[in-house]
DNA sequence: GAATTATCGTGCGTGTACGCACGTTATTTT
DNA sequence: AAAATAACGTGCGTACACGCACGATAATTC
């Protein structure tokens, strides 16, 4: 039989891409893209992030992180200062009209939200969110050493 | 209390960024990206598609779609031709190179598929599935080109 | 105190995602 | 048949994702 388990992976592609491009929709006409929601979202949970901190958390790249973060700082809804005991690090931070457009951007999204889980029983929004949290961390995990190894030694088809 | 259901889009995103990192550092060792696996993929399971049913399929941008096909048409992996009965579509097909290209690659992903579910029952994968496809078909439901008012009373949340 | 190592940010290159406009060809309408 | 409309592919522009290499600074080691 076809596994589910090779479903999994489009599955969950599908679903994240539909919400991308939705998400897309919605915060474009607030002049912001999706990614920068998620950026904007994730300064207001904890200010005063170091640009690699904040990029870990999104999650993303730090390269990705910054070329963000320049173009959200020409719009001033971003600020960035030197860290006060790392010279060599900033710290990123939501400027007031920053704040002001992420709670603007929040309401905006929220039909999306609704619409995800409107075909869903709300135990079941609570599955999905701890399956997926689940999967995460697995495909997380540090795998050099092969802690967890599923059937055979993963031969490494090297160039 | 914190709704799972704000949580849920930073879920499926970070499951979804996990699974597209691990993908391509695997399939970067084989020489393509997680996307143009994707792309083979949708191949494999339906020769002869024009490029918007691949696009379609994948999902992805018929846009987007083109410029994976120019780099992997260089690469000799698919082939395109001119629709037999439209002549202003062209059908894509894997090469018998793309198609033996594929059936290493899909080797080589099975630890990722595998390590996905290592920490999931049998039938807590096929709940995540079908979650998933549900969570996909509400957030891509009611943007066809017809079907607008008329079918149901979707309270419309105001902006 | 000096050298090594690790970390932060930056800049560059490639691939992906998508909207939009354009030309071409099919399909439908008049 | 002629005209309007729709669908397919192409090309362009912007933003993301990420690896990698570089210079600068911090932390560690000797």
């Amino acid at each position: 039989m076809t596994s589910t388990r090779s479903e999994l992976p489009l599955a969950l592609r599908s679903a994240y891409m539909a919400l991308h491009r939705r998400s897309e929709v919605v915060f474009g006409e607030q002049g912001v893209t999706a990614d920068q929601f998620v950026l904007l979202a994730t300064l207001s949970r904890g200010q005063a992030l170091t640009q690699r901190e904040l990029a870990r958390r999104m999650p993303s790249d730090p390269s990705t992180v910054r070329a963000m973060l320049v173009l959200l700082e020409q719009r001033g809804l971003v600020q960035r200062d030197v860290h006060p005991t790392d010279s060599r690090a900033r710290t990123v931070a939501l400027s007031p009209e920053g704040k002001r457009k992420f709670r603007q951007l929040w309401t905006a999204g929220d039909p999306i939200r609704a619409q995800m889980v409107e075909t869903l029983e709300p135990d079941e929004v609570e599955t999905l969110v701890n399956l997926l949290t689940k999967v995460a961390q697995s495909l997380n995990l540090e795998r050099g050493p092969n802690g967890g190894e599923s059937s055979e030694p993963t031969e490494k088809v090297a160039t």
